[in-house]
DNA sequence: CTGTTAGCGCCTTCAG
DNA sequence: CTGAAGGCGCTAACAG
């Protein structure tokens, strides 16, 4: 349309466009909230060609201090390197888009520290509302959020100590899902691959899920409360008819030398398996590699491959894709590209790589559940008193190559 | 420490600890802004008491309201689903901490439309700068941007009719390190695969210095102009010495009936060069797979694997990671677990996945991009009028196995 | 050293 | 229907 003049360089206010309109600034105001109809079409129009010409804008900021609420909201985030970050951030984005919200989005990289921060950050900012996808630690440096403080919806993990709305995964039904599928393709020996999960909910959940999955598979043997009592590597159930086997192996990723200690013994475990190709040296390194790596010791592994096994079959459940990648890295790593000839890998999410390797998933609903969360949240913002609700979504097997025998 | 006050409805104002400290506002502006200098300390004391019993804040829109500066700048990401959206974020990200600054990010998702709408909504927020991933279409809708308007800078695409500064990788020494890599080791016949580089800076270098190295390759044939002028697939050089063919395939990510063709076009190629496992049915389902499937047809071709060969050697020259994955999981789909065998792989961008299939990349220096970004931008918010500067930063080869013979 | 006085850009009574 | 006046929370001259 019409060429707006060149951006200049202080931006018009509301008292230049009552100026070049030839009216008051209340007019400017009204007509800016769209009080139409307290307004004569001519000065309308006047106002209209004014603020075209001037291309004027209104100052958020200024309108956010006077009114007492700037449309922006918090948007605290654990690790943007976790897909599953990304994902959420989308339907966030999303809804906030739909309701007119501004998400100010902040990354703790995992800090503590930098978690606290942005959340006094944010505070300054007096944003309406913050969406949490907290560290999972102590609830101490998420005091000034919940009841009392500034409304907040938790995201993926709830916070003990704070009462807030949280919306997430149905971590419970996931567990279960996916144990019963490794269990139904004649898996046996089952570890369940997790980060330390005492602090953060929805591992706890998944951990707790599996091991309930596991000790009714095999005859309902006793194995005490949920807490996060077996150190690093708890037995799950034993014997029963199938005599499926259940472990949980805690993955501390930020610490490289504990992932190599619980790396190893998983390695112990699946070569203690047998299983195809169980013969093949352990030593493949991946650097220097002949031509025939690719199909190394695979050709006679194969043939048995289909046929009836005699070993135990081990899978591993990796509680999210950071676990399943750094699982993936080590076993491509140790047996060869061909890795998942000797253990299944499922994993809860469903990273971009998974379709590509065959990895069998279950996708959460991470669109649905970041857009929840700003309607929770904007529900709160506009008054709503309810009590803390809890949304759970369900999980999406997504049965790949990697589960089937 | 002290327990804080339980968050207060209302949040205290500056008026508030004025008469709380029993002094003037004036001076617990001048606390707020550290100027110490000029207090007592005995005044001073009594304002951190103060502000400590009332949990006060300052308001960060205040402020900015009154001096004209709030420490936001913009950060609009064309889209966040690329890996390398995500990591050029954390650069920034760590870079605004560093330097108080407050990112707000806004994701266009590929769409003109949104980048539009969020650039207003960014002037309205007087963000002092914006960052821009553009989508890169043209200039028209960041018009508000750059010279005259609100400082900007650009990240991995320059925008014509745009002035600003700019950095990204440097795409033409890239291109050619990746070519020359794959050259290098014998590839022949060597697809460089991208998406509609019109539009894109970045691309449209990275093909072109493909093509010019190609050229040079096969005995210096001429080819015209860097444009676009070649449509979907054209022929690079053929002949020269070593008879190294180059040719630049469009993907269209966005047209999935376009992509079939150009994937079409690509297996035709592949096909026709034969190659290990060349007999293996083209049809081979991956749905329905037998526990065979994953040394399928590998182990007669492996044999002749490293013998010499006698067909031409096919590598796929990805322009960024979307392409790349597109096309592994195409080829995954097409020729099974075992593709590799098949035709080689080459990507810009190190996606999460690339260690984990082995594929060779060329990873960009993204947390740096994002860094530099924000340093640039910084220096423009703070009235540095130098002419536009762009900052090419160098990519690192990662060899992995795909390329290898 | 300290307080008083004006606004920043906008919205909101409250009178025309 | 329209405009003038006052104030949101804070800073920036000016006076003491």
């Amino acid at each position: 349309m019409s060429t707006p003049p060149l951006a200049a360089a202080r931006r018009a206010t509301i008292t230049d466009v009552a100026r070049e309109a030839g009216t008051g600034k209340t007019s400017i105001s009204r007509y800016l909230n769209g009080e139409m109809s307290v307004l004569s079409p001519e000065l309308r129009a006047r106002i209209e060609a004014a603020i075209e010409r001037l291309d004027y804008q209104p100052n958020q900021m200024a309108r956010g201090l006077k009114r007492g609420r700037n449309r922006l909201i918090g948007m605290l985030l654990a690790d943007l390197t976790n897909p599953y970050t990304v994902e959420v951030l989308q339907g966030v984005e999303a809804a906030c888009h739909a309701l007119g919200l501004m998400p100010l989005i902040c990354h703790a990289a995992n800090e503590v520290e930098m978690e606290r921060r942005y959340l006094q950050l944010l505070t300054t900012y007096r944003v309406e509302g913050v969406i949490v996808n907290a560290l999972g630690v102590r609830e101490e440096t998420l005091r000034p959020v919940g009841e009392g403080g500034i409304p907040a919806v938790l995201v993926d993990r709830s916070v003990e100590g704070l009462v807030a709305d949280m919306v997430g995964l149905d971590n419970r039904a996931a567990a279960e899902l996916g144990t019963r599928h490794l269990l139904d393709n004649g898996f046996d020996d089952i570890w369940f691959v997790v980060q330390p999960f005492e602090q953060v909910s929805s591992r706890q959940l998944r951990e707790a899920a599996f091991r309930e999955v596991m000790n009714g598979e095999s005859g309902k043997r006793d194995l005490g409360g949920t807490g996060g009592a077996m150190g690093k590597s708890g037995e799950g159930g034993k014997g029963g008819e199938g005599g499926a086997r259940g472990h949980t192996l805690v993955l501390n990723l930020a610490e490289p030398a504990a992932v190599e200690r619980a790396l190893a013994e998983l390695d112990r475990a699946i070569d203690a398996a047998g299983g195809p190709g169980a013969a093949v040296s352990s030593a493949t390194e991946h650097t220097a590699r002949g031509a025939t790596d690719h199909a190394a010791g695979n050709t006679l592994a194969s043939a048995t491959h289909s046929a009836t096994r005699n070993t135990r079959r081990i899978a591993l459940f990796a509680a999210n894709a950071p676990v399943a990648l750094c699982l993936a890295l080590h076993l491509k790593a140790r047996y060869g590209a061909d890795w998942q000839a000797r253990v299944a890998l499922l994993s809860i999410d469903d990273p971009e790589w998974a379709e590509l390797t065959g990895v069998t998933t279950i996708r959460q609903p991470t669109y649905e559940i970041g857009y929840r969360a700003v309607e929770f949240l904007h529900e709160r913002i506009e008054g709503v008193q309810t009590t803390a609700r809890d949304c759970l979504l369900p999980g999406e097997l997504i049965v790949r190559a990697s589960t089937l025998r």
